[in-house]
DNA sequence: CGTTGCATTGAAATCCCTCAAGCGAGGTGG
DNA sequence: CCACCTCGCTTGAGGGATTTCAATGCAACG
């Protein structure tokens, strides 16, 4: 049994300024695992901004980023966006035990995902109770993640609250001392509960500090770790 | 078999201001619900602001509220305070996939808790996948929750997280037009990322519209629903 | 009836936002 | 190749929402 014949674009794009051309459908399908379980997937690409799916659509999918990034957010009825998460290469997002996503997510920069139906990780959850423990361990992870980030939005200054952000992402990258970052500021300050012209004051003073460097907008480099780690309160 | 017997006073207070007065141990075991899991569980009583479990302290036990109120906060290294969630009778927290609270719990009043081990919810969901499945549901609200908590302490005013605040206690009361709530202005400061002072002068300002009435300072009445249900954007 | 703890209110300060202008890299067309 | 545009980012000035600091009010309790 393959699940890829049944894969399928999923959530056409609505807004107008949609980019469809590095849409592709399922190509090689590939191995996959989603905490202890590993699975045939499918692949799609999506372009950078491309909506994947849709807030209160019903969870047909979960997804595990192959290259890229990924953003989940929602939009108040004025228009205030909230940022819930950023997905790296190596990370799952979709995945609900319930029926309908509670947020939208889209394609930071131009992404690959891998795709498996939501019913397929159910039934080996129901065939196998590591499975179905492995699954319940994702969902904790995102809840342990969530629940760091409403401290930062709750209690952190705009400085503390960029810092977290970065020394985050680093340790997620993986990367050494600099960082690449994929999303613009206003990714970032929607993901930090700030504005852009704050978010980039905060990396502004950060650089005058010494603490990071700016070759170029999207990347920093960390120069005092230290001084940044005292930051973080 | 019964988990009553290995049930013992868990987090020794570590402030001297603690009240012990009514702690007592595992009264008459009484079945309890977790889920779709129905246990026999020990009920243990705590007083006001009395701790029931300590951050990054082992998850013995997982807990649901018989009568009373908890909060689960996290505090920095400097004092500042985020409540994360407050549990009413019916309710449940500390279930944890892993072995270790990301919180503490207190009791904001003096609350009847019922315990079980955390070893024998994992064990029913080991033994049966729609267990498993239901504790994952559990888990998994617990992140609805907090992501709609996220979206409140990124984007929304001081004024719209006050009446947010109210009416989601109001729903989960199911107490028609007046609730008595169980916490102090600091709790829910902390609980919405404010002041005592800018909560507080919320509530006036609420009432000086004519939306809510303010009998005392812990009840409060829904005078006009419509107005509030505007302010919740 | 004083004390104690929480809540309210006011005034001043602060942090972050808003509005507005300027800058720079990348793309396009002449 | 360079002028020009666009878009995202940065910077500045001013304003506003919330915090901070301080005083007062109020109810429970001994």
């Amino acid at each position: 049994m393959t699940m890829i014949d049944t894969v399928h674009p999923v959530s056409p794009a609505r807004s107008a300024g949609m980019q469809w051309r590095s849409l592709t459908k399922s190509e090689h399908p590939r191995l996959t695992t989603f905490g202890t379980i590993e699975l045939p997937t499918a692949t799609m690409r999506f372009s950078r901004d491309q909506e994947i799916y849709g807030e209160e659509e019903a969870a047909e999918f979960v997804y595990k980023v192959i290259s890229g990034a990924v953003r989940t957010s929602k939009i108040l009825s004025d228009g205030r966006r909230q940022i819930d998460s950023f997905y790296l290469p190596g990370e799952i997002f979709g995945l609900q035990s319930g029926e309908t996503h509670r947020f939208s997510a889209e394609a930071v920069v131009d992404a690959e995902i891998a795709l498996i139906k939501r019913t397929a990780l159910k039934a080996a959850a129901l065939r196998d109770v590591h499975a179905a423990q492995s699954l319940w361990a994702l969902t904790e992870r995102q809840l342990g993640r969530a629940q760091d980030h409403l401290l930062l939005l709750g209690r952190r200054s705009a400085q503390e609250r960029v810092v977290s952000f970065l020394l985050d992402l680093l340790e997620r990258c993986a990367a050494g001392t600099a960082l690449d970052l994929p999303m613009s500021r206003l990714d970032i300050a929607d993901y930090l509960g700030l504005t852009i012209e704050t978010v980039s004051r905060m990396f502004s003073q950060l650089e005058r500090d010494r603490s990071i460097e700016l070759p170029n907008s999207r990347r920093v480099v960390m120069r005092n770790r230290q001084a940044l780690a005292e930051l973080h309160a």
